[in-house]
DNA sequence: CAGCTGTTTTACTATTTGGCAAAATAGCAA
DNA sequence: TTGCTATTTTGCCAAATAGTAAAACAGCTG
């Protein structure tokens, strides 16, 4: 395997790393409809606010979504829905 | 949210959690056209027999590949082709 | 400016993961 | 049975991840 395929791979797996995640994984459904604000998602998610900032910020490095200032909140957007297309193909194989 | 909907989730992200490695992606898409021998893996991904094993039982643990028996090798299947469709989508967003 | 709200970063601990080498196991063949 | 090939399991270590609390930071508003 060439060194081109392999970075590939590394790429791809890095952005379902970040997906990997119960957490990552709600937050990004949720903003499939809409942008959410970090308070919102944060209560979506139940967790530490600093832990859901972690997360979201797993999510923006991986390219998966980006931020936006309004006000004093921050608004985040899914950049790309396609990567929740296959999650209904997961469904069946669950133990 | 419901456990219900937190379950499935949990689940969700474990099998995406199995794809997350440069490696195991590659065995899976290798085993997209047809099934191959430990062997036949570890000659792709190039690292210690006893690492390719151990990611195999971590696809298999996920459901996503099977092993059949054939002599002494084993040979390992996709059971579930169709997860690799969205890594079309992954291509366009990296950095 | 000071204080308030919203969010991120840092520091720390506990847990999980990935890799290799050595030992164990499974099936086949002599 | 012994030996051989193919594969998995175990033990160990280093690195990465997830979680919380406390501190830091950013942008309003008075």
């Amino acid at each position: 395997m060439n060194s081109k395929t392999k970075s590939r791979y590394e790429s791809q797996a890095a952005v379902i790393k970040a997906m990997a995640h119960p957490s990552r994984l709600l937050m990004l459904n949720s903003l499939k409809k809409r942008e959410l604000c970090v308070c919102e998602l944060r209560a979506l998610v139940g967790d530490d606010l600093s832990t859901v900032s972690r997360h979201l910020s797993v999510l923006k490095n991986a390219g998966l979504v980006a931020a936006r200032r309004e006000r004093n909140r921050l608004h985040y957007r899914l950049l790309c829905p396609c990567v929740l297309n296959f999650t209904a193909c997961l469904t069946g194989l669950q133990k």
